[in-house]
DNA sequence: GAAAACATGTAACCGGTTACATGATTCT
DNA sequence: AGAATCATGTAACCGGTTACATGTTTTC
């Protein structure tokens, strides 16, 4: 139930189109929570059903509309409500740790490439929570650019240093994973069966 | 998809009751898989029904039987092979750095309790896999007793330790997302308004 | 002229959750 | 006598995935 409070927490910052939200944030990898387009479509129109978003009709191009969405006094009232609300911690189920924790049935050659590939993806991941720290920072291709320019300057701070806060803990959980792995293929070496023949 | 390796990897140490499966591993927190008993029943006759398994009634008390199902010989094969494929990464979609992303939008209170929520709940995680982990090391209560009851000696060694590679990397993990929302308390307190009247 | 981007979807499926159901037995 | 445990499920629902569909316009 969060692509709702997702699409909200975007809404908060400008008005825009089903095809931004998922080429700009939620199907791009630069956000903290992906969707398809197919997904995201019927959402809009449940959404604005129940009043906490609405269209309008914008002309695209020469011919044909597209539909820009804003959000109503319903909608950020919901979106502040669910800001207040604890939210349920989900059982755990890591299928990654899971194969991790019976690697004496693998080959030692793919446990070895399962750890690798491992490494290489929370490698980007560093580098892409790297990159929007930066960002943050420095404003330049900052994505929170639309929030800040629809709230007063004296909350600026504010909301960037949220952003940095969560993208310093994505940052940190992604280098654990780096290290965790490297462990893994250590171990793997020192599991090796010496070849002294 | 991963249920069903779940559940043959527990098979790889001794055959078992959907019951015993769900008890002591799949629905206690103490797994890296979570599931429910809902789930498990329909899976294990699924899987028999594709011989990956086979179920033998055996007595229970005094009248009723019960099913304990174990591996068959396809089943071993079939989780090897799951073993040595690579594991798809899922997108990312974190509700808790989501809303940490917006703290501006919350109550600092509410902030602040999710917060203190989340070290609460990261907190009895490390004294899982702390404790796991203890137990795995002394053999005392170790959870890996019928993989290795099945297992010649020799080889001991290797499945304790991939074994606690795994909580280790869980362990590490629930750390640094403790020492996040202590930074994140230490955010919410230096941008609380001085009170200086 | 072809490919990529713009814009918006439908339909089938699948894994997991929640709520509910049943009946015996053992423990307090 | 009542609660907890053993043992096994069904049914409805829900969020997300995958595959497919359509037509325009801009860029190479």
């Amino acid at each position: 139930m969060s692509l709702r409070y997702a699409l909200l927490a975007l809404f908060t910052g400008r008005a825009m189109t089903g095809y931004e939200l998922y080429k700009q944030y939620l199907g791009s990898t630069e956000f903290v929570w992906h969707a398809s387009s197919s997904q995201i479509y019927p959402e809009l129109r449940q959404m604005e059903a129940e009043g906490l978003i609405v269209g309008e009709q914008i002309p695209w191009r020469d011919r044909g509309v597209k539909t820009r969405y804003s959000i109503t006094p319903a909608g950020t009232e919901s979106f502040k409500a669910w800001m207040n609300e604890p939210l349920p911690y989900a059982e755990i189920r890591d299928a990654h740790h899971l194969k991790a924790a019976y690697f004496e049935w693998a080959d030692p050659d793919a446990a070895r490439s399962q750890l690798t590939s491992h490494i290489a993806h929370y490698t980007t991941l560093v580098e892409r929570w790297s990159r929007l720290i930066d960002a943050l920072k420095t404003g330049v291709n900052s994505p929170a650019q639309p929030r800040l320019d629809a709230t007063p300057v004296a909350e600026h701070a504010k909301i960037v240093r949220f952003k940095v806060f969560t993208y310093e803990g994505l940052l940190r959980r992604a280098e654990g994973e780096i290290a965790w792995a490297q462990a893994g293929l250590a171990l793997l070496d020192e599991l090796r069966p010496s070849d002294d023949t």
